[in-house]
DNA sequence: TTATAAACAGACAAGTCTGTCTGTAATATT
DNA sequence: AATATTACAGACAGACTTGTCTGTTTATAA
């Protein structure tokens, strides 16, 4: 069996992607992972601090998903493609739960900035992978922009509808 | 002085923009609405409810004022334009705090489907707006999809920077 | 002026939350 | 084998949550 740290942060993905942040209580975490709570107060200082390592590890988790997703094409703009095509996968694997960093974003208060920067850092990143396969900087702006409202939309319709618009915008556009 | 569910509105109006749903209490709303719990519950059978009353009450405050912004303009492009103008407006007005609809959305479990129809219908109606100022379906689709990320993008960024980008490509693209 | 309605204050129940603490059991290391 | 570390169970504090209830005061209407 893994670690109590690794069964933590496991648990806690699953919950707070699916129930929310505020909504994911730190007993119902350790109950379902099977630790005790003076082991979870020993990983973690506090909820916050589990809240930072969580969006850590969906980092690393999400974006090598989007990089080996994305490598199955060959040219760029087919690439693109594929990216749109990523997050159809992600609805249907995940129930149109949406982006956990914007989901979280709605949740925290303006005291909490370094939540805020962790979120900040993966979006610049998402948006730098775009400047990279574009390399033109208004375009790559735009289809962040379309990527970004693509993930939202489907979670508030639970739908791909917005997601497959969004591919023949682009098609059109490149 | 106004009557106590026109309090209510207002100051849970305020407080659910500017902390969240979960992270405001009744208690809160009422103590600073100053109204007694009793009467709370008489105007509102529940949290729940009042949180749609309030959705209620935002749209119909949101879209007037989207409404008579764009009516400045006489053409539609410049019509188009204007709303991401009202986006800027509306973010320095509330400090970056993105839409109550999406903010909510990324709030409520899976059980609460009478606040997602609510979020849903306001969307839709947006929707419906760019389909009549425009005409062309899939190119209302896409300038609905920028207005979106435009909306999302500055809350998470506090900056309007992805806002004035969207209206450059609105002009390259109208 | 009397009767009816609405709003008031605030205690209370029953449950949630985060975080601390005590003490025990299992595991690693020397 | 003895020691040091780690994880365990779970009680507890203190503050919060939503919603109910009792009783008082104010305002409206007959």
């Amino acid at each position: 069996m893994s670690s109590p740290r690794e069964r933590i942060i496991n648990t806690a993905s699953i919950l707070f992607h699916q129930q929310g942040y505020n909504s994911t209580g730190i007993n119902q975490i350790i109950s379902e992972a099977n630790v005790a709570k003076a082991s979870f107060y020993q990983h973690f200082k506090s909820k916050e601090a589990l809240c930072i390592a969580f969006l850590n590890a969906r980092h690393e988790y999400w974006f090598s998903e989007l990089l080996s997703f994305v490598a199955k094409a060959e040219h760029s703009k087919a690439k693109l493609l594929n990216a749109f095509d990523f997050i159809i996968q992600m609805n249907q694997k995940e129930n149109f739960r949406g982006c956990s960093f914007l989901n979280i974003l709605s949740e925290i208060s303006k005291e909490q900035d370094d939540i805020l920067s962790v979120i900040q850092a993966h979006k610049n990143d998402l948006r730098s992978f775009f400047e990279k396969e574009i390399g033109d900087e208004l375009l790559s702006a735009h289809i962040y922009l379309l990527f970004e409202s693509a993930i939202i939309e489907s979670q508030l319709f639970k739908s791909n509808e917005l997601v497959e618009k969004s591919k023949k915008i682009i098609d059109s556009l490149i």
